[in-house]
DNA sequence: CCACGGCCTGATTC
DNA sequence: AGAATCAGGCCGT
């Protein structure tokens, strides 16, 4: 079916630009697994079109305008954005980029899978807890499966995702799927808390930190103010805004914050994507 | 409060 | 070719 929007949404950049591991394109498809069903979606005339299964279309349609953003209002934010010159640019550059809105527990666990790693293994590795642990969607074509609740990835053993490549990340998820399967942080309902208390929420979990942290809250939370600080952010900020001053990583995102403002994470976002275009271009 | 080294692993660089 | 280094950090000292 049609799905009509009347925001700006670039698919690739969106689905691609490494704040969610599970979409694939495939010519101009992109294949997905979200809210449970297999999902491809392509751009089309007024919209996108989408296919899903095994839930009806009709059904998904509200769900996938959820998680796409699209109650953002992405010209507003541009508008605040645009008063810094490198930013309009970026923007001009990777115009319709959104930041989704993610299911907390996924974006979380996959966060923690990201440390010291890449986007290719980050990929890689997601996938395979999902294969081994998450649910096979019956459909047509390849088969994909869910990604696990905190419930079945709290039966996995540290050891078996070690198996699965996951190096020392495989204590911590072990450990916080445990401590979100007993209830003992609810992440959904972090949306309605404020950044502060969210965040002293995550960095208790094992394996969070402020930058996985701020992951979470960005792309899952409604946190568009997060900041996450990466190697990426750290080079952009430290070469385009601080001009050789030095400032910790917690420092850098509160400057960010402050400079940046309410909408801190969108630049964040559009930082990171031009600046890791520019180091693949360059290496 | 900050700095530093260790930690799994796989791709890339030297 | 084989050894360093790096990759979207976190944790303990």
């Amino acid at each position: 079916m049609l799905m009509s929007i009347d925001q700006p949404l670039d698919l690739a950049s969106t689905l691609l630009s490494g704040q969610a591991f599970r979409w694939r394109q495939e010519g101009t498809w992109f294949h997905g697994v979200v809210f449970g069903n297999s999902v491809m979606i392509r751009p089309s005339e007024g919209g996108v079109e989408l296919l899903s299964s095994p839930d009806d279309e009709r059904a998904l349609a509200p769900l996938l305008r959820d998680y796409l953003g699209l109650d953002t209002d992405l010209d507003g934010i541009y508008a605040s954005l645009s008063r810094d010159d490198r930013l309009r640019a970026a923007i001009g550059r990777y115009p319709g980029m959104r930041v989704l809105r993610q299911d907390p527990w996924e974006c979380l666990i996959s966060f923690i899978c990201s440390s010291a790693s890449n986007i290719r293994r980050i990929t890689g590795n997601v996938e395979s807890i999902c294969t081994s642990f998450g649910r096979p969607i019956s459909m047509d074509g390849p088969v994909r499966h869910t990604f696990p609740t905190p419930h079945e990835l709290a039966r996995a053993d540290a050891s078996e995702l070690r198996e699965l490549g996951l190096g020392y990340r495989a204590e911590y998820i072990a450990a916080t799927a445990r401590t979100v399967a007993a209830g003992d942080v609810d992440l959904m309902s972090l949306r309605e808390d404020s950044y502060d208390d969210a965040l002293q929420a995550l960095v208790a979990l094992d394996g969070v930190g402020d930058k996985v942290a701020n992951c979470a809250l960005l792309f899952a939370l409604d946190k568009l103010d997060a900041f996450p600080v990466d190697v990426w952010i750290e080079r952009a900020l430290s070469e385009w805004y601080l001009d050789g001053r030095k400032l910790s990583r917690r420092d850098m995102r509160l400057w960010a914050r402050d400079h940046f403002g309410p909408y801190s994470g969108y630049a964040n976002h559009y930082l990171f994507y031009d600046r890791r275009l520019m180091g693949a271009r360059s290496q």
